[in-house]
This record gives structure tokens, sequence and C-alpha cells, in this order.
DNA sequence: TTGACAACATACCCGGTAGTATGTTCATCA
DNA sequence: TGATGAACATACTACCGGGTATGTTGTCAA
């Protein structure tokens, strides 16, 4: 049976506000961006917003949400490749910088949540729900300090805290979420040269040998 | 002629107020904070702080401006030094380091600001006030642009684009003001080793040869 | 074709907050 | 010593924004 008017305008009109609601946030902020900003955003009213989500603390979770489920699908295929960590890592944050420009909205989001952590949470339930994002969040960045960890003991990394390096690492993989924004004309190989000179300095922050840039 | 009470007071009540209003911005970020926030932190009421400051925005900008006189001031004793580009840039950005660890909350308006340029400042007033700090920012982040500059055309630095390795330089120097968090019983060691930390990775970034870390 | 319900729009309520108007106290100085 | 004004506190207003209650319209299943 073909899906009906409804089920194909759900997804898409959820999707529609999850989109608009992460540019709103992104360039004004949380607390600054009000219902009636996303809704004008999407030239509609807050109606239609407080019936797929229960709150605004509730949106603002979901876009977080979309944004960590974007992050996980980019890396899935990466996910079963089998070479040495400190090529893995190569790999993974190409495509973590790229997440970073071509969905910073979202991205953006998943950074002012785990800054604002859990202030403005009150109900338990939002508090809940934050926590568990906040893991899946966490479990990613794992990923990523497994990598280096293990290049350090392979002697392709060089750095003397672990955490320290992660937090100055992600701190460069993450930055283009602020400083980003697409240059007119920009064609898809600028993007990949930004992204390579940004993955080149996190790697030499970290301590990676010179040369095995490959 | 002695200072009066009044001449004695104000200035640091005023300087408490910024002190205040700083802890506030930075835990609750601009929007999320009310003015009766700060005054609850100071144990007093709102008439106080409208007594020293015209609005809100007025306050933050204060607070920004304060923290930008910080910079300025602890880069002072080193303007005069004569010495090599990159060498210079290991002293300044240690000192900058230095800064958005110990005035971290003043850092971060700093940042929030710049962030948030000028969206919610509606008056022309605010406007100019604004655009003033912000070429202030921009002037002293011409400092490290110029000294990292230099050091690429004596081929201590190594990067292909200016502007991007200054972004991630002030990526990685400024990223304290996120994630540094003082732990009990650290010592003035301990945070000295942070900062040669992070130094070094903004200076391995740069692309700066391995070995001239002096 | 009709009842039910999803997907909205409209109208409204109410708590919080920026800003103001008005005391009140106390140091300073003529 | 009394007048003046700085440095606040108190009381109040106006508005904005999250949330809700209540229409309205179109879809689909029986």
């Amino acid at each position: 049976m073909a899906l009906g008017i409804r089920e194909r305008t759900l997804d898409s009109s959820r999707a529609a506000i999850l989109e608009a609601a992460a540019r709103c946030f992104h360039e004004r902020g949380y607390a600054a961006t009000s219902i009636d900003d996303v809704a004008r955003a999407l030239q509609s009213t807050k109606g239609r917003i407080y019936h797929h989500f229960e709150s605004k603390a509730d949106l603002f979770a979901e876009v977080f949400r979309a944004g960590m489920d974007m992050n996980y699908a980019a890396l899935e295929p990466l996910r079963s490749m089998k070479a040495e960590a400190y090529q893995l890592w190569r790999r993974f944050a190409w495509v973590h910088v790229d997440q970073m420009i071509t969905t910073r909205a979202f991205q953006r989001v998943v950074w002012m949540g785990v800054e604002m952590h859990l202030v403005g949470a009150p109900t338990p339930h939002q508090r809940a729900l934050f926590e568990e994002l906040f893991e899946t969040r966490s479990r990613y960045g794992d990923i990523f300090r497994k990598l280096i960890a293990e290049g350090r003991e392979t002697g392709h990394f060089h750095f003397p805290n672990l955490s320290v390096a992660n937090q100055l690492m992600f701190m460069t993989l993450n930055s283009p979420i602020f400083w980003y924004s697409p240059r007119t004309g920009e064609t898809r190989a600028d993007v990949e040269d930004l992204i390579a000179q940004v993955v080149t300095c996190a790697w030499r922050g970290l301590g990676g040998t010179e040369g095995t840039t490959t």
C-alpha cells in the first residue's frame, strides 16, 4: 500500500521544523530564540511547532539528536575499515570536519547543548532526555579519543596528557562551526581544501609525525 | 587631599558589578542572564546596577571592554621586547592563554560578544559602542596575525592560508575558556603545565618547527 | 458520506524581565 | 548645620514569550 499524504508529509514537515530551528538557534542562540522566531522562519505559526514538539527544550533536544545522528551516519561507512589507528584518525577527522561545515547549524546546536549542559532543563523528563543525548555525544567523542590514545602508543602521536590533547583536537576540528561561512562561488574543491587545512592543523597539534599526512 | 569614601568606593563597586556580571554571563549566557540574576549574585538589587550602567547591553559591553583591557594590560610588558617574530609569538601566546584561564569569565564574555556581533543591539548608540569594541578586539588579533605572518616568512611557521591559520590558532589558544575549570588543590605549576600544552599545540598547528620550543 | 483525527492556525493567559519612577540614607561641603 | 547629590533600595509598568485552549480544514477509513 502506498503511503498516504499524512505519512509522506509528516516526516518532511518535522524535518523542516528541525531545519528552521537549527538555523534560528545557530544565529541567535537558545535563549534568544523564540518559538515565534522559528515559526516565522517557516512562514508558519506556533501551533505547527507545538503540534510536533512538546516544548522549546524538547525541540532543541531533537535538533541536537538530529545533529548527532548525522555525525554517526557520516562515520558509519568507515567504521568497518581496518587500518592503523593514526590512519583511521585522518579519515574520521576528515569526515567530522566535513560534517561541521556542511551541517554546521545542527552541529552548532550540539555544541550549545554540551555547553549549556543541564542549565535550563527543569523537568526530570527533560533532564533524562539531555543526559541520554550527552552520553551519545560522549560515546562519539570516545571514538576519537581511543584513536589518538592508540596512535600515541604506536608512536605516531606525541602529547603529554590525553584529555587535554583530546579537548584541543576537538576544538580545532569543531572550529568551523564558529568561523566558517560559505563564500559566493565557492566550489566543493575549496571546501575540501579548507577541511584539509583543519585536519592537518589538528594532526600537527597532536604531535603527528610530519610527512605521514596521507 | 585624601580620597573621600565616594571616590574610593565608586570604582570598587563598579568593578564588583562587572565581576558578578561576568560570572553570570559566563555561566548562563547573555540572553538567559537577567539583571536580577546579577543583582542576586551581588546580594543587592537592580537599582545599584542601573545606577552604574545604562542598560543590560551597556553592562555587557563594559564587561567586554574590561576583558579586552586585561588582555592588553597583560601583553603590555612584552610589547617593547625585541626578538624574532616566532619567539615573540611564543611569549605572547603564553600570556594570552594565561589570560584565558585566569580571567576566563571576562574572556568568555568577549567571545560571546564577538559571536553575537550586533544581534540584539537595537539603538544606534549601542551599535556604535560595539563597533568600537570589535575594532579593539580586531586590533588585538592583528598582533598575533602579524607575528605568524612574519614567522612564516622567516621559515619558522608553515601553513597555506594566513586567515585560516589565524582562526585555528586563536581557536586553540582561546579554548580554555570552554573547557578549563580549576581543580581542587591545583597549583600554579599545574596551570602553567596546562598553558604550555595549549601553546605547544597551537605552535605545532602553525607548522612550527619542532625542537624550537623554547 | 460521514465520523474521526491529524495538521495545523488563532486567540488567549500568565510569569518573567528590562527599564523607570520614586523613596531613603549618608557623606561632603558651603 | 543644613542643603545637595551620590549611591543605592523599593515599587511599579509594559511587554515579550512559553505554553495552552480552542477553532478550522483536509484526509482517510469504514
